[in-house]
DNA sequence: CGCAATGGTTACCCGTCGGTAGGGTTCGGA
DNA sequence: TCCGAACCCTACCGACGGGTAACCATTGCG
């Protein structure tokens, strides 16, 4: 009982702040955004709520910096595989390795974005559509470039591949079953490709 | 003032049930669960709120109704089409035409389905999860008997059609842009299909 | 040893909304 | 015309939860 061990342990503002964070994250991807309770997550955090205020102005606040936090992560980590290579089936398994990664390491911040109870809420479907439309349009500026289909028809099927990475990720992290991340992220880039590999240059603009 | 025509209007029980029922679908379906109030309901509908008291018990109940219903309509109508044809191609055709059929004619009730902001209450979960497995498990049904794959492998595809089928049917209705049903109808078939034709008896069970 | 400044806590407020009690009004039948 | 049943309304309750006011406690510096 020296040194810091029970309730108080006094923090610098930072530091609780990103405790604040995860106890935050944790609570909201568990109970979803109604569920959770600021007491709750200030609770798991060790703290009281009025600390909760004195970092995050509200409720909303609170989960709109974690779900800007999670996208930014996820369009890093994507945008990185899509420019890792110019070879189009490797792009694609690339990017589903980069998609399950980011998935299985960040389970939380994923079903914050992917899972949200709070779609309603103009600022919080904003910034997820923006999310969905910027993965769909980094993949549709390759399909474009290599295909020749006009920008409308690449982006819907752009929008697709992401439309399948979203979903098989959602169903995965709700149920891994046996299938470790490996092999998700293969067995989905096999179907993406398969998809869409028949396209290149066979399908002129015509 | 001969007739009804102002406020009151009585109705029969079945009926105003019925009304009931509309309007909390609309109103569910257009503010979610949450944003959703029994006033509004209840007013949408010509009505106060004891009278919606008076045919559900509670506010989940009403949504689960409407839930219900709604499952029960488009698992009605996916089944019908898989059982429709014994082509395969035509099936996948098929399937997505009832699909995106109900997801036209009953875009309320989809929404309240695939969008719900109630996924963390248990009943809603489990029902709609119900519902997807349903879709997935009539489609592996299909893919093991005419592949020979193994049965979990069918249902792996089976889910990622039934899942490619709800993303794509979800963001249509968000933003159907220039794009009709049958249009979209299409278009996902030729994805399904591609997707999925090659697999037929090239794949024996080694 | 004061004495800010920083970090926390208890205790409370109050708006919203699901749910209810009890009383009025119209209708069919005797 | 009386009666009771079916239907609907006004008015209210009470709990839950976001947000705040006001008050302790620890730290470190002069």
């Amino acid at each position: 009982m020296t040194i810091e061990s029970a309730r108080p342990a006094r923090l610098p503002k930072a530091e609780r702040r990103a405790q604040l964070l995860e106890a935050a994250l944790e609570v909201f991807s568990a109970d979803g955004y109604h569920s959770a309770g600021m007491d709750q997550i200030a609770e798991r955090a060790g703290v009281t709520k009025p600390v909760l205020y004195q970092h995050f102005p509200s409720k909303l606040d609170l989960y709109l910096a974690l779900l800007d936090s999670a996208i930014d992560e996820l369009l890093t980590a994507t945008n990185a595989a899509i420019a890792s290579t110019s070879d189009n089936k490797q792009r694609v398994r690339a990017t589903l390795d980069a998609y399950f990664g980011f998935v299985d390491a960040r389970k939380s911040g994923f079903r914050l974005v992917f899972e949200s109870d709070l779609m309603n809420e103009s600022a919080v479907r904003e910034r997820v559509e923006r999310a969905e439309f910027a993965i769909a349009e980094s993949i549709a500026q390759v399909i474009a470039a290599d295909t020749g289909l006009r920008d409308d028809q690449a982006l819907l099927l752009g929008s697709g591949l992401q439309g399948t990475m979203e979903i098989a990720a959602r169903r995965w992290v709700r149920d891994p079953g046996d299938i470790s991340r490996d092999e998700a992220a293969e067995l989905v880039a096999t179907l993406c490709w398969r998809g869409i590999g028949g396209f290149p240059l066979t399908h002129p603009p015509a």
